[in-house]
DNA sequence: ATCCTGCTTTGACCCAGATCAATCAGTAGA
DNA sequence: TCTACTGATTGATCTGGGTCAAAGCAGGAT
């Protein structure tokens, strides 16, 4: 396997999320108090970082990669609930077990916070605790829509959501609004078909779908070129246009 | 339409919900400020709170009565996303528009806070967002169990889901730990199959069927008995027995 | 009483997506 | 170069839940 081994930043101050981050409000004498109680790991495509259930002595943003929450049922049926791109937070203050497992889907670089002195600094420093409620609102309106594409979405509008979400986070979009754009897919088809409630077979059909159709064009498996990003909204069967005025 | 005109409390401190709502670590003084930007409002069963996209000018817990959050597709598709209980929180601070419709569906009291004072509140007051953090957090955790059984679940273990939760929040099993119970359905069989991505008319099968099958019995069409809540967590598939050992 | 009107139940049929199965395409190792 | 794997594609068939349609069943209102 690729051993891509991104070294962590050596210090907050050059750290890639370090504005959009749980950090992103501190203040330099804050982000020091929270340097002493941070540390780095790494993970491997495929690792799992904590299994369901078992004791999580940390809470961590993302820092590189891609991570997932997953929930399971004993039969083996599998859902994932939780898609975590860099600057995206895991981990619950105030509870000793994790309630999903979490998986690296890609290599992966996480920024770890000792669970205790985090939780006292919450109390603390405003600072943290505001970002977290903010950050924690935002997933919880991404969890939201997510619940419309699982519940009453067609598999091919869940596979143009799924692209179309991961279109919008990927850092090249936020920073074109140009009509077209190309991104990685940071997951397999049986990934996303965890994450849209669906078979990897259906995934697989509803790809070649949507590429017969010219909404997207396949470079490799992984990497996805959207000729007109309206067309793909479209599929999604989202409420397209934000309402640009005449 | 009976109209059970239920009387806000007079004063916060004979409050049903003081103390597991958005104010329940606050002190005295904390309150009186609280009191002072707090007003009732009160629906009728049927009746819209805020429509999806309005402005929405406060923030409020449901007092009692029960509410639901949905999102409509052009297409008229609906996935309800959020059903709110008493106590439970509406609204997001630092938010103007409002995401999602807002429906009471039983008669309904909310204790309202007008959105800017409440705003500043939260910076000087940490009690309020702490509270707020930790409820946002616990609804994330109940989306992520949606998906879920939106995701992966089949009918008949949706139905039994969506009743074992209600049950779960149903105040007469907070106050036993028997293995039978009995309470009210608050949702129509239509508002169940919004909550659960099915038709009403699957809804309507798969009840007769677990009646059928002697896991749960009907008295009257919104009043439920469950002769052992185990049987209906067993077909709700979920991990069942929390564990008691030997 | 009887007629609404808004739920709910039940039946008959159909189809989107699951299941089962084979094949293909890269990449890694030997 | 050949082999072994892991992931992806495609085909054939089956089925759970959707769709369409017709009653049933309260509570109010007349």
């Amino acid at each position: 396997m690729l051993k891509t081994n991104i070294a962590p930043p050596q210090d907050c101050s050059d750290c890639p999320i370090r504005h959009s981050a749980v950090c992103a409000r501190c203040e330099p004498d804050e982000l020091k108090l929270l340097e002493e109680v941070k540390y780095y790991r790494s993970f491997e495509a495929g690792q799992t970082v904590v299994w369901s259930g078992d004791k999580m002595d940390f809470v961590a943003s993302v820092v590189s990669g891609v991570a997932t929450l997953t929930q399971t049922m004993e039969d083996g049926r599998r859902q994932m609930v939780g898609l975590l791109l860099p600057s995206d937070f895991v981990g619950r203050p105030g509870r000793h077990g994790a309630p999903y497992d979490v998986t690296a889907v890609s290599d992966l670089v996480m920024c770890c916070f000792r669970k205790r002195p985090f939780e006292r600094m919450m109390e603390t420093t405003p600072h943290i605790a505001q970002r977290l409620l903010e950050m924690t609102l935002d997933e919880l309106d991404a969890a939201r829509e997510w619940m419309l594409v699982l519940g009453r979405k067609t598999a091919r509008e869940k596979i143009a959501s799924l692209l179309s979400i991961i279109a919008r986070r990927d850092p090249v979009f936020s920073n074109s609004d140009q009509r077209s754009l190309t991104f990685n897919l940071p997951l397999t088809r049986e990934a996303m078909a965890d994450y849209l409630g669906l078979t990897l077979e259906t995934v697989s059909r509803q790809i070649s779908a949507l590429k017969r159709d010219g909404i997207i064009r396949l470079e490799g498996k992984r990497r996805v070129h959207v000729p007109d990003l309206d067309l793909l909204l479209e599929e999604a069967g989202d409420d397209s246009d934000g309402g640009l005025p005449s």
